[in-house]
DNA sequence: ATATTATTTAACGTATGCGTTAAATAATAA
DNA sequence: TTATTATTTAACGCATACGTTAAATAATAT
């Protein structure tokens, strides 16, 4: 038996979604842990609202997904979601059998990138600042 | 040293390019051989000017390229190019990091496609019927 | 209950993208 | 040259996406 395939035009949900830069820039500052809906508006630059906005269809497409942090149950985290990406890998992946191999340049193109990886700042997994009344 | 990296603006271009239906469908027909672009209007079922702005788009972000045929040099071919789908694949192995390995798991994924493909009917890499007035 | 903070939804204006038809280019063929 | 076929550009209308500010929700904390 075969693999459920996310349907295909879930493809261009999920192309549409991150071929806006704002959303893209959401789904790196993703890249290094579960964020709230502030942070990320913050690190794109742009309002609350219009982040928000942008989170819906990152959720809508289940790029992202929204976590509960049980130490405080008011706050909320954005994090990745695997599928969609791995879907969109599998996509590339048939479209580069256009040029034959290329498993083995990806692969190392991977890795290349994964070694630049090591020792570079990579911020800490979202510490949550329980907020002490002032 | 280190591989010269496509500017990162370029992959909001190119998620956006893939992120429109026609196009990501004029690329998935290009996945069988270049073609005219009359063609790949006929298999998006859309007009030549609409098709013709959306290979414009590609063209841009070099999804495609232009080649001529040197037995009939009226007839122009697009075909796909490397270079962006490779830098895209790049991307989304960094994001991919977030998960911890998943090179295995894309590797496998790639093959299970590669697997299905083997004998399901694509078509003859492009063919040129040469006009022969009527 | 009332106040506080975070996030989402509503309303609004602007801009950009898409498809169509009609006209302009390109490149031969007769 | 003139005609023919393929493709691109222009012009138009329409819809949708985006960001902003203001209002509404949610969930505690006091």
């Amino acid at each position: 038996m075969r693999m459920e395939n996310p349907a295909p035009e879930n493809l261009d949900l999920i192309l549409a979604a991150l071929g806006d830069p704002a959303r893209r820039r959401a789904v790196e500052f993703l890249k290094d842990g579960p964020r709230r809906a502030g942070e990320i508006a913050d690190a794109a630059g742009m309002s609350g609202p219009a982040m928000s906005r942008h989170l819906r269809v990152l959720r809508k497409t289940r790029l992202i997904a929204e976590e509960r942090v049980e130490e405080d149950a008011r706050i909320k985290l954005y994090r990745l979601e695997r599928a969609p990406f791995a879907a969109l890998s599998g996509w590339l992946e048939e479209v580069s059998a256009f040029w034959g191999d290329n498993l083995q340049a990806l692969k190392a193109h991977a890795e290349s990138v994964v070694q630049e990886e090591k020792g570079a700042g990579k911020s800490p997994p979202a510490r949550i600042a329980r907020r002490s009344r002032p």
